[in-house]
DNA sequence: TATTTATGATAGTATTACTATTTTTATTTT
DNA sequence: AAAATAAAAATAGTAATACTATCATAAATA
C-alpha cells in the first residue's frame, strides 16, 4: 500500500499556494534541499531560481520571502511528525510504550527513499535540526505565533505532552517535558554530529541518545 | 568590594581587540544593545556606526562582521557565567547543592544594574536567549570549532558535567544532561515569554522552571 | 619632531531582497 | 475554435546589505 499523506498547511505561510502547481511543488521541494545545502543565511530566492529554471519573481509569487519558505517546511515537518505519532501509537495502551515509540520518531532519521507527496522527509529531518529554531527565534514570534504560524509545532507537544500526563496525571510539567524532549532530540542529534564535546553519544549511534532521552523521560515522571 | 572581571577572548574573534580602545568597547557594549533590540536578522554595522556615531568603516577593523561580533558577545557570557559559577560553587562540598545552585544561576536574569566591566551583564542574558543558538546552527561550525569559538560553551557544560559525576560517578550521560540543562534554561525562557503554551511555566515565575530543571536532572542522575 | 596608528570621510562594488511591467504561454470558459 | 483568464517568463529597477579601498586627519608614541 502507498499511501500519500496530505497535509493542510496554514494559507498565511504562502501568497499563493504552492500545492497548486509544479512550479509550487518544486520550490517547496527544491527550496528545501538548497536552504540544506547551503543553509538559510546564504539561500536566496535568485539561488534557487537558477536551480529550478525559474525567475525570482516567479517564487516570489508564492512566498513573500525566504523565512516564510523556512516555517512552511518546518511546519509541514511537524505536521507530518505528528500525523506519524498518531499513527504509531494507535492500538497502544500502555502510556510507557507510546512515549517510548514517540522517541524513537524523534531521533530516528527517515531514510532517504522516504517521501512522502513530493516533499523528502530525510531532507524536512536535516532542515529541522539545522534550522528549525531559527523559525521561532525572531523579532516577530508574537505576531508570528498570532497568525498560528507555530500551531504544529505547538500541537505535537501538547500530544506528547498528553502521553505524559497518560503515564502520570501527577507530573506537574507535561508541557514543558514535552518541548525538552523535542528540542532535544535534535539538539543532541546536532551535537553529536558537529560539536560532539557536548553529548555523551557518538555520532553514529542512536541508541545512547534514545537511552538518555528515555532515562530523563521516564525518570522525571516516575510515580 | 567592586572587582572587574576581566574575560580573555579567543582572538580569532576579532580583527583589533576591542578592550583596547574606547570605540572598541563602544561597538561591544552597543552592539550587544543594538543586536538585542532589532535581532541579528534586522541589525547592521551601518545602523551600529549611526548609533553611536562612528562609521561602518571603523567597525569593520574590529570585527570582520556581525556573526562575529555576535560570537564574541555569547562567548563572553558563557565564559562570565562560567566564573560565576566557580564562584559560587567555592566553599560548597555537596554536589546536590552545586547543581542547584548552578541551574539558579541559569534560570535568574541578572539585574539591569549589573555591569562587570563595559558590558551589561542583562543585555548579554537576553541575548543568548534569543540568538544564542544562531552562534553555531550555521555551515561553518566544523570550521568555527576548530578555531575553538565554541570553547566557552564547552567548558562550562563540561564544568556542570563533572558535578554531574560528582553526585554520582556511574551516570553515563552528564555531558548530554549538562548541555541538556544549558539550553533547556534558555529555551524553556524564551517559551515563558513567548510561546507559553510549549511550558508549565508562567512568565514571570521562575521558582516553577527551577523546580523543573531541579527534577528533571535530580531524578535523572539519581544513584 | 617625526612616525606610527586609529579613525573619519568618502567612494565604490557585488549581492540581496524585493517590486513593477510587459510579453509569452498555458488553461478555461464560452 | 475563439475569446478570456491566469500563470509564468523576461526584463528592469530600487533601496539596502555586506563588504573593500583610499586618502586625509587627529592622536598617541618614540
Amino acid at each position: 500500500m502507498l499511501l500519500d499523506v496530505r497535509i493542510r498547511m496554514n494559507n498565511k505561510l504562502y501568497l499563493r499556494n504552492p500545492e497548486d502547481s509544479v512550479l509550487g511543488r518544486i520550490i517547496v521541494s527544491q527550496g528545501l534541499v538548497l536552504i540544506n545545502r547551503l543553509g538559510i543565511e546564504d539561500f536566496t530566492f535568485k539561488k534557487l531560481a537558477k536551480e529550478i529554471d525559474a525567475t525570482e519573481a516567479s517564487i516570489y509569487r508564492y512566498f513573500e520571502n525566504k523565512h516564510r519558505l523556512l516555517v512552511y517546511l518546518i511546519n509541514w515537518y511537524w505536521s507530518f511528525l505528528e500525523f506519524k505519532v498518531v499513527f504509531s501509537l494507535n492500538n497502544i495502551q500502555d502510556p510507557k510504550v507510546k512515549l517510548k515509540t514517540i522517541i524513537r520518531l524523534l531521533v530516528i532519521e527517515p531514510d532517504k527513499s522516504q517521501m512522502s507527496n513530493y516533499i523528502s522527509e530525510s531532507e524536512a529531518y536535516q532542515l529541522v535540526k539545522w534550522e528549525g529554531s531559527k523559525a521561532y527565534l525572531t523579532r516577530n514570534v508574537t505576531k508570528d505565533n498570532k497568525d498560528m504560524l507555530f500551531k504544529p509545532y505547538k500541537d505535537l507537544c501538547l500530544r506528547i505532552a498528553d502521553v505524559i500526563k497518560e503515564f502520570n496525571p501527577k507530573y506537574k510539567y507535561p508541557k514543558s517535558l514535552a518541548s525538552t524532549v523535542l528540542e532535544m532530540s535534535h539538539a543532541q542529534k546536532f551535537f553529536m554530529e558537529n560539536l560532539s564535546s557536548l553529548t555523551d553519544s557518538s555520532s553514529s549511534d542512536n541508541s545512547k541518545l534514545i537511552k538518555f532521552l528515555e532515562l530523563l523521560v521516564f525518570n522525571a515522571i516516575v510515580k
